[in-house]
DNA sequence: GCGCGAGTCTACAACGTTGTACTCGGCGTA
DNA sequence: TACGCCGAGTACAACGTTGTAGACTCGCGC
């Protein structure tokens, strides 16, 4: 059905070999040549078979992008920007998801289904620091997320730490000081969950707050319909907050739902802050203040980490830690203070 | 670096072939043998080359799918509900991103890059009906979106002017009769806009209600930012209406948004319906009326109508057309009609 | 007139896998 | 004993491409 050099090869009255050279521009090929093989090959509408190519190659030109699941926005935002990063160096992506599952994940990098690509960009959500060894696979592996550190491989990751002690401070440093936490994992230290409550922590400690485990909202899946629910369990306990700090934006959506249909009003009774900057987060209503993390700079270095190590192919070279920058966005939902006085 | 057939034979001291032949489950190889093989494997941490075999089948299980941005809910669903489909199916997707660029997406049919798929879902945004004879490749290929119909290949779509009919006399039924369009195309007749365009006005005339351009809104691309303008503009024109049917979920939110800036309380003042069921579309607040187009189902759909199509190699059978079942999911932003009297 | 390099093109092998045809014993049956 | 068949395994070609080595023809300089 689909033609090969060598039909073309047969069609032009040439070798299969000048075919391929003339696809290629090697530049010694006589004019007459060529254009009697280009037009053998636009009337046989040839098309290189690509597999052929990566078999001689050894190279795919596709990598793979996992992620726990594309419903989730962040994650869809993120393969949005890798997919558009990775055109803009010629490589296609095959997107995988994990549902978040330690086993999915695991099951993953060991699949044969990578050997179709030549290398991995891999956002674990399920697995832990004890699988660690696990990531010493051998092709070209970046690692995003925060489940994992000091792993094997490269790892492009964002200041989640300070990010959220930033946001837990703008909120402080707006005036309130209840403030109340969506999304938290119990007992986690490595991970967003646990990272950002480990921001949150230390915000309150420079500033002498008291922590209280009252108003740390526990919630497992980070949906939307978790924040809402969540934040309805802090409102029936009777607790007293001024402002909510949501682990991520869906989260921080959800729960801003829940305090609204409770008869608050945000941000005058409870400002609300969120994480991830989402594309929905400027459209909420009110629009939503939030860390954005810098996620387009994760995707593209990423993606040009990873072609940097196959392109080397120094599988074996230290594993670098690459960190994005983050800022605060300031949004309706937990305006910035009002500056009195001076400019 | 990675190991082959070749490496294994040599250290089980068989012939290559058995061991292709192991890994197959070939029944006949004496234990003894299989074992040989099998522990030789184990030691060398043989994984298959999957190009080398796809080279060998002329299969690659794969298939690609192109959707116009990730970005957008609406398509990051579907690409979810594809990617799921194939898994169970054992294949892996690769996804492209078009923009819903007219140009792009023509240079995407004839790219060789889908040479590393067996077939191609491919949701069409730019294209029109114009570019019909461009869908006739040479690969499998399932059309999804309403841009392109009686094409020369399968196509899955959904019922878009009977459900945006529903839509409105949905609306009509709870007593609105002023209904504002947000999301209209000037002058397209086919294409999502279109479609459900016509469905409105057929609903309006089957009640006897007057088509009024004035309370129709028009915007490219379907953003939440451009569903909030749109809805400004049309306030701004200072025009009368008490129900908004945006075209998809996206517009209807930014709507909605731009309603209750300007004061206007959704359902009371407004009533709000959309088109899709995005996940988000039931943690707005108030959660949002909606079209459900059976999207789960179209993904399916699509993926099983595309391996069918590889499978049986039947390039050139007639051209199927498969339509998704509708249904209006009944939310806050348009409550159904309170049923007075009976029960 | 001969060698030499540059230009143009070809033949062949190889990438790693799998299908086909084949070999070689051993066994049951005529 | 001869025959064919079955089990177990091997050898080789082929998928479509590209790198390497080389063939052949000029024209140029000695």
């Amino acid at each position: 059905m689909a033609s090969t050099l060598h039909d073309v090869a047969k069609l032009a009255g040439v070798s299969i070999k000048t075919v391929s050279n003339v696809i290629h521009d090697y530049p010694h090929i006589r004019p007459a040549t060529r254009e009697r093989v280009e037009q053998a090959i636009a009337e046989l509408g040839y098309i290189p078979n690509l597999t052929a190519r990566s078999l001689r190659s050894g190279r795919t030109g596709a990598i793979a992008l996992a992620v726990p699941d594309l419903g989730l926005s962040y994650f869809a935002e993120l393969a949005a920007s890798v997919i558009e990063a990775a055109e803009e160096a010629g490589v296609v992506v095959l997107v995988e998801q994990t549902g978040g599952d330690r086993d999915r994940e695991l099951d993953l990098l060991r699949s044969p289904r990578l050997k179709m690509t030549d290398g991995l960009i891999f956002s674990a959500l399920g697995m832990g620091q004890e699988d660690v060894e696990a990531l010493d696979v051998p092709y070209p592996l970046v690692l995003l997320g925060e489940r994992i550190f000091g792993g094997p491989c490269d790892h492009v990751t964002m200041r989640n730490v300070e990010a959220a002690r930033a946001a837990t401070e703008y909120l402080i440093g707006s005036g309130r000081q209840r403030i109340a936490v969506i999304g938290a994992h119990e007992g986690e230290v490595i991970g967003s969950a646990g990272l950002r409550l480990s921001g949150y922590r230390q915000a309150l400690e420079v500033h002498s707050l008291p922590f209280d485990e009252s108003i740390i909202g526990y919630t497992t899946l980070w949906h939307r319909a978790n924040g809402a629910t969540c934040m309805r369990e802090l409102l029936d306990r009777g607790v007293e907050f001024d402002a909510v700090f949501g682990l991520n934006d869906t989260l921080a959506l959800g729960a801003m739902r829940a305090l609204q249909e409770s008869g608050r009003r945000v941000p005058d009774d409870v400002a609300v802050v969120g994480y991830d900057d989402l594309d929905e987060a400027q459209y909420s209503i009110p629009s939503l203040t939030t860390v954005d993390p810098g996620q387009p700079w994760i995707a593209r270095t990423a993606v040009q980490t990873l072609l940097d190590r196959i392109e080397r192919g120094d599988a074996a070279g230290p594993a670098r830690q690459l960190l994005a920058e983050f800022s605060i966005i300031e949004r309706e939902s937990a305006p910035p203070p009002i500056r009195s006085g001076t400019l």
